[in-house]
DNA sequence: GTTAAATTTTAGCACAGCCTAAATTGCATA
DNA sequence: TATGCAATTTAGGCTGTGCTAAAATTTAAC
């Protein structure tokens, strides 16, 4: 079985089927949609497209849904976007706001060549800047275990931040210039209704929830 | 006068127009149809649309020909091609036969900031793995003085390698094994029917004329 | 359980970039 | 100067991916 040739609107489609499914096993069309900003129509369009060229299965008017095909080229972009965003910060000296538009680009048009050559000069990374887990070069994802969303922490927890799940360029800046990113210790020292309290780096700061939900640790123990 | 935001084709043809001529002043529909792997009608199709836009000049029938406009977006092309070609050579240990493929669909897709940032970590290099010169950052072409083609050197002329043109990459392959690269000191020992004879790192080879002409050669003086 | 709202699909169109076949133009040579 | 060949352009079509408007289906609310 050879893998087809896609365009790279089909891989962005497949990507972000992926992405939503990791949320919802069923992803809806609306969801996809909005996702990669454009109408319904031509969602059904292209996934009709997919579903002939068997890398997602679709129930009329039910949702979609990768097969193993499919989530096996989703992984592949999903690799070359994450092995990019690391590339581009450790190596290219890129902030963390910038990462992803031109990973977003570049992760289309790079040879497995390229993206073994990043993956070896960083030493086979499995995690990029934003804590996102980089698929391994045979498509596993390197699992994460016991992550805590930084909003169900208990008064005096010590962790250290894991993930941050949001590509906002504001959103990136201020928790950048916060120093609230991964591999970051911070103390959990209350909320209240406007938002929760953190401890990080000698200063305490209040950090709305619409905020501090995108936010997730881990354990103090290993970094 | 903002820039127009062009295609990946739109941007290959203006940078092969420009490639073109500066071997030959006006550029036949012919020779872009076949650098471009196209069929002539095609090239009809594009070349107005680029007229329209300003970016060429046409005279049907006659040939095209770059504006201001549509050349310095061709150079800055080339700037990409060129940059990312050695920068691949140099940090990701690519060959030379391989970088140019690459090079290909990068240039499309990276920004401002990847190009000045690959620059900078390269000291704004004037001159690409295969000795072609990188237009600078205004668009400035480096002028590379002097360049002797190796089949019109006389008996017993020590030069150094300064540019090899083509993009062949069994040629590249071939060349890069007998070290006849960019920089490297050659001695001119004669030529005949058969080709030329060139001693290179203390071996001889004959290098037949169709793969001589394409090496060409300056004074031995600086590097 | 009916009906209104939301979602999804169908139908039909647009634009970019390529193609082939045929018509046109320019040039070289008899 | 005429004529035939080569280069170029025009005409018309195809494919991919997007769009809007309207029809079909599902879901939710009363």
């Amino acid at each position: 079985m050879k893998k087809p040739v896609l365009s790279e609107s089909q891989e962005d489609y497949l990507k972000e089927i992926f992405k939503l499914q990791e949320i919802n096993d069923h992803v809806s069309m609306q969801d996809l949609a909005r996702e990669l900003n454009v109408r319904p129509p031509s969602v059904t369009g292209m996934i009709k497209k997919l579903c002939a060229m068997d890398l997602v299965e679709h129930e009329p008017y039910k949702g979609v849904s990768l097969t193993v095909t499919g989530e096996k080229i989703a992984l592949e972009v999903l690799r070359h976007h994450r092995l990019l965003e690391l590339y581009l910060a450790r190596h290219l000296n890129y902030s963390w706001d910038e990462i992803h538009e031109e990973a977003e680009r570049l992760e289309h048009v790079i040879s497995e060549k390229f993206e073994a050559a990043i993956s070896e000069l960083m030493d086979d990374p499995t995690h990029d800047p934003h804590g996102d887990p980089i698929p391994s070069v045979d498509l596993e994802i390197p699992d994460t275990p016991n992550l805590t969303p930084a909003i169900a922490l208990k008064k005096g927890d010590a962790m250290h931040i894991s993930r941050v799940m949001t590509q906002d360029k504001d959103i990136l800046n201020l928790l950048s210039r916060l120093e609230l990113i991964p591999g970051q210790p911070i103390v959990y020292s209350g909320s209240d209704a406007a938002g929760i309290r953190l401890k990080v780096a000698d200063n305490q700061y209040l950090i709305p929830h619409a905020i501090a939900k995108l936010i997730w640790c881990k354990e103090q123990e290993a970094n």
